[in-house]
DNA sequence: ACCCAGGGTCATA
DNA sequence: TATGACCATGGG
């Protein structure tokens, strides 16, 4: 089992030994988690901090303060990070919907495929933001696919743009087998490069993937 | 001024 | 099933 045989794998392993350990997910328990999951869909992480500071600031980072709060309320406090009205609406019935199910505990019980399935039930969680939450609040063995690792994967040759979310998914599971810790480390490691490296280097000099990675190759291409 | 960010839903064909 | 419109702020 080395790059060579396993790309998706030998890929972590030169992205692992570039950038080394990430700090992903930075967060006081698994609910701010849980939150942050659904207040970072299609927005900048900064802007996600400032709605968790918000929140915090107000007692709203509990499921049981969500719940019974208003729209009206919630909108402005996450004013932020975008969408605030979607996510009001998204964060309250999360809440109400995560109290009905006995919290944290009861659902961390479940094996994954059970969760997934009715966490992809709640309005306004959709795959990404599923896995997220099992990957990072219940640590839960479920890699997280997002544009940057289509556009990473798709640019090395290892894996077609057009496969379906599900399908992507199942390669990673395949060629890495369950380890949560590698799938957390991992999901880090392609944002990190994606955002850290690429965009501040356009040349990508000293990228570990042999210049493949490059944002604006990808967008000439 | 333009582009995009740690997406998802819903209506339409 | 596959596009398109829509949601909306803040930083580069």
């Amino acid at each position: 089992m080395d790059g060579k045989n396993n790309p998706l794998l030998g890929t972590y392993h030169k992205l692992s030994d570039y950038y080394g350990e990430q700090a992903w997910w930075p967060a006081d328990d698994s609910f701010e988690i849980l939150l942050g999951a659904i207040l970072t869909q299609n927005t900048a992480w900064s802007n996600v901090e400032k709605a968790i500071a918000n929140l915090k600031r107000h007692g709203l980072c509990d499921s049981e303060a969500l719940a019974a709060i208003e729209v009206s309320e919630l909108a402005p406090i996450i004013r932020p990070s975008g969408y605030f009205n979607q996510k009001a609406e998204r964060l309250i019935r999360f809440s109400r919907w995560y109290l009905e199910q006995g919290g944290f505990l009861a659902l961390r019980e479940m094996g994954s495929d059970e969760l997934r399935c009715l966490l992809l039930n709640v309005n306004g969680i959709g795959d990404e933001t599923a896995d997220d939450m099992l990957l990072y609040a219940f640590a839960k063995p479920c890699f997280v696919i997002d544009a940057y690792t289509r556009r990473l994967f798709s640019r090395l040759g290892l894996l077609a743009d057009k496969l379906s979310y599900a399908r992507l998914q199942l390669e990673f599971h395949r060629a890495l087998d369950d380890d949560v810790e590698l799938y957390q480390q991992y999901h880090a490691l392609i944002v990190s490069h994606a955002k850290q490296h690429c965009r501040k280097n356009p040349r990508c000099q000293g990228c570990p993937l042999f210049n493949d990675c490059d944002y604006a190759h990808d967008r000439q291409a």
